[in-house]
DNA sequence: ATTAAAATTTAGGCAAATCTAAAAATATAT
DNA sequence: ATATATTTTTAGATTTGCCTAAATTTTAAT
C-alpha cells in the first residue's frame, strides 16, 4: 500500500460519516487539494485492490477490507499525536503534520509497543477515541457546546475543528479539554454564548460553540 | 528532498569511507539493490540541486551540502534507533528497518526533542556516534577485536556488521556492548580467537573478530 | 599498444500519481 | 420535459524513479 493510497482511504472513511450513501469525487478532491479526476484514477486503482466498492458515476464506498486499513492509520494517527504531546512536549495545535508523516510508518511490533509505552491511552490530544488493536473505535458521548441551554453545564472532551488557529484560539482563552465550562446566557441574534470557565466570562461566537464539544454534567 | 534521494546521499555517504575519491556507480547500485543506469540517473539529479559533484565516469561525490543533509538523516536514524530499545523494548537487531522509515520524518521541532527525550545519547544500539545538531560526528576510539594480541582485553564498544545475523549470533553467544572480552588465544591457521567474556571461555570466527569493534583496556 | 573485459552512460520504456482539457453523465430549474 | 449547470469520467501529458538493452568509456591483460 502506497502513501497515497493510505491517504485517499483515510480521507475517505472520514467523508463517510458526512455522506452515507457514497462520498463524492469532488469532495475527496477538495480535501485532499487535488483534482477530481485525479480521484477517480486512484478510486478505480483502490477498486481493482478490493479496497473501495466502485461504481461509475455513484461516488467512493470503502470495502471492508479498505475500511480496516483506514482504522489502522487513524489508530497510528492518534498514537503517535499522544506521543508528541505527552512524551515530546508538543502542543495539540503542532502535532497534526508530524502524525500525518508517521501514521505511514509499517511496523507492527511499534505500534504495539508504543501503545504500551503510552499506557494504552483511549483518546487522542484532541479528545478522538483511539481505535484499539481490532479496529473497534468507542464512541465518545458527547454534544456541541452550542446546542446547551442557559444554566446547564459541562466538560470540554473534543473539538470539531483541529485546525491550528481554532486550538490557539481555545488556548488563548483558557478553554482546554477537562475543563468545566457553563452557559451564562445565549445570544439569539448571533449565536454567540456567554460562558463561564474556571470562574471566568467569556463570550464566545456561535462558530466556535459549534467546534466545542461538551460532556453534559 | 524525497524520500529516494535521501536514501542515495545517506548510502554515498557511507560509501565515502570506502572509495575517498569517488564512489563507483555499480558500487552505490549494489548497496541500494538497484542497476547502475537508476544510480546515473539519480546522481545527474542530485548534483542539478548540488546536492553531488558528478563529472562523468568519475564516480559519485557528495557537495558540503549534501553531506550536511547525509548527516541529518544518519543523525534521525540513529535517533531513532535509541529511541526503540530503550523505550519501546526492541531488540538491537530489530530496530534498522523501522529507523530506516522514520529517518525520513520531517520535523525539526520532533529530532530536537527526541533528542531531549532521550537525554542526548552519544551512541546508538550498535555503538555508532549520533552526529550533533552541526553535523559534528564524534570520532570513537575503537579497533577490531580480530587486532588485538594473546593476553590483551578490552571493552565492546560497536559492531561493523548490523544485520540481525550477526547480532543474534551475539545476543546467543553472551556479547554485548560494555562486555568485557579478553584474548585467551588466537589460531593463526584460520584466525579464530579463543575468548573470555564475563568468565566463560568460547571461540569466535576470525570473520566474527573482525566485525566486532573494541576499545583497549 | 592493442585487445578484451568491466564499468558507466545513453536511449527508450514503464508504472504511479498527478495535471489540463474535453467528453459524457447526472442533477437542477424553469 | 427540455435546456442548462454541475459533476464525473476519459484522454492525453508530465514527473519521478526505476528498468533493459545498446553504446561508450575506462581499466586490465597480454
Amino acid at each position: 500500500m502506497t502513501l497515497s493510497e493510505e491517504n485517499y482511504l483515510k480521507t475517505i472513511f472520514h467523508l463517510e460519516k458526512e455522506y452515507k450513501d457514497g462520498v463524492p469525487t469532488n469532495a475527496i478532491a477538495h480535501e485532499m487539494h487535488t483534482k477530481a479526476s485525479s480521484v477517480t484514477d486512484m478510486i478505480k486503482r483502490l477498486a481493482e485492490k478490493d479496497l473501495m466498492v466502485y461504481k461509475k458515476y455513484q461516488g467512493a464506498k470503502l470495502s471492508d477490507s479498505g475500511r480496516k486499513h483506514a482504522i489502522k492509520i487513524i489508530r497510528k494517527h492518534r498514537l503517535w499525536e499522544c506521543f508528541l504531546v505527552d512524551k515530546l512536549n508538543f502542543n495539540w495545535d503542532e502535532v497534526h503534520e508530524v502524525a500525518e508523516q508517521l501514521e505511514h510508518i509499517k511496523s507492527e511490533k511499534l505500534i504495539l509497543e508504543l501503545d504500551k509505552f503510552l499506557e494504552y491511552p483511549k483518546t487522542d490530544p484532541h479528545g478522538d477515541p483511539i481505535p484499539d488493536q481490532d479496529g473497534h473505535i468507542a464512541v465518545i458521548q458527547k454534544r456541541v457546546l452550542a446546542e446547551l441551554q442557559r444554566g446547564e453545564e459541562g466538560i470540554c472532551v473534543g473539538v470539531n475543528d483541529s485546525s491550528s488557529a481554532f486550538l490557539q484560539y481555545l488556548d488563548k482563552n483558557n478553554i482546554a479539554l477537562g475543563k468545566k465550562i457553563k452557559i451564562e446566557d445565549k445570544e439569539e441574534f448571533d449565536n454567540s454564548l456567554v460562558i463561564q470557565v474556571e470562574g471566568k466570562k467569556m463570550t464566545i461566537s456561535g462558530l466556535a460553540a459549534n467546534n466545542l464539544y461538551i460532556k453534559k454534567i
